[in-house]
DNA sequence: GTTGCAAATGCAACTTGTTGCATTTGCAAG
DNA sequence: CTTGCAAATGCAACAAGTTGCATTTGCAAC
């Protein structure tokens, strides 16, 4: 797995806590939070420790090995950054999550750089609304 | 002030910790944290309760009488709906905030209309990037 | 295989925000 | 001006995430 590799090149040490946590995102289906990832090793590895997980979990995203979203339940939530970078559209109605491509929001990010020089970091975008099924009902 | 007939209309009382609560965030110049408003006002008035100040943010914000915004720093921030909607570009940087036109993003509100049927809720977008000042230097 | 040590972890205390419940109070009716 | 009571608040316990610091450990050098 690439990932080991970065964390050597860097000089950051392939500790068992850091393998587990890469290992839980990777074989995640969908996004996952900090806490489903404690919980998850926590159960099998119970020397595993909550403020390692934050701290990993940081570390991996500042590598950008992981990617954040905000899906607006109130915690952060994590995937692969190898798996590609995808939009969510979230019904306030009924939770309901759809992925974007991440080339949808191109005309946007053009724009905004050519009205406002503003480089926008458009991958990992949460937009909230209502789906097509809640508003015809 | 409206918002107080708002309130009353729709049944809620009209306690002093609603009217300060609400003062606050009309006075305040930018967008303000629950934890600055509960600072600026427990310093003047010490009876003022943290978990009252939360519950009547939730309140106002249901009644759309204040606007939410999550700004990326781990805390969502207030403003009074009547002052408008306006979206965010901060830069990553520099820290920077640019507010863009409510009717900026009035054509990616179309296209996913059209190309998906979701209905976005584009009224206080936060959106992470780098300025133009940080992109040249 | 040992050793040294900076990096990483575990622990406990702390911060920020939330919740259940007893007490208080805004306010409408008399 | 009282009174009654649902609504709102205060309080204290709790949950989730963060931080400082002592201990442990990955790993490079010998």
């Amino acid at each position: 797995m690439l990932c080991y590799e970065v964390l050597h090149a860097k000089g950051y040490r392939l500790t068992p806590q850091r393998i587990l946590v890469l290992k839980t995102i990777y074989h995640a289906d969908n996004h996952i939070s900090a806490e489903e990832i404690y919980e998850q090793l926590h159960d099998r590895f119970p020397y595993i420790n909550k403020s390692t997980i934050y701290r990993i979990l940081e570390l991996l995203s500042g590598l950008k090995l992981v990617t954040e979203s905000n899906l607006g339940d109130g915690c952060i939530r994590y995937h692969a950054a190898i798996k590609g970078h995808h939009h969510h559209l979230i019904c306030r109605i009924c939770g309901k999550v759809i992925d974007l491509e991440e080339s949808t929001l191109g005309p946007l990010k053009a724009s905004m750089l050519r009205d406002y020089g503003f480089d926008a970091d458009l991958r990992h975008m949460v937009i909230s609304g209502v789906c097509s099924d809640c508003r015809s009902s």
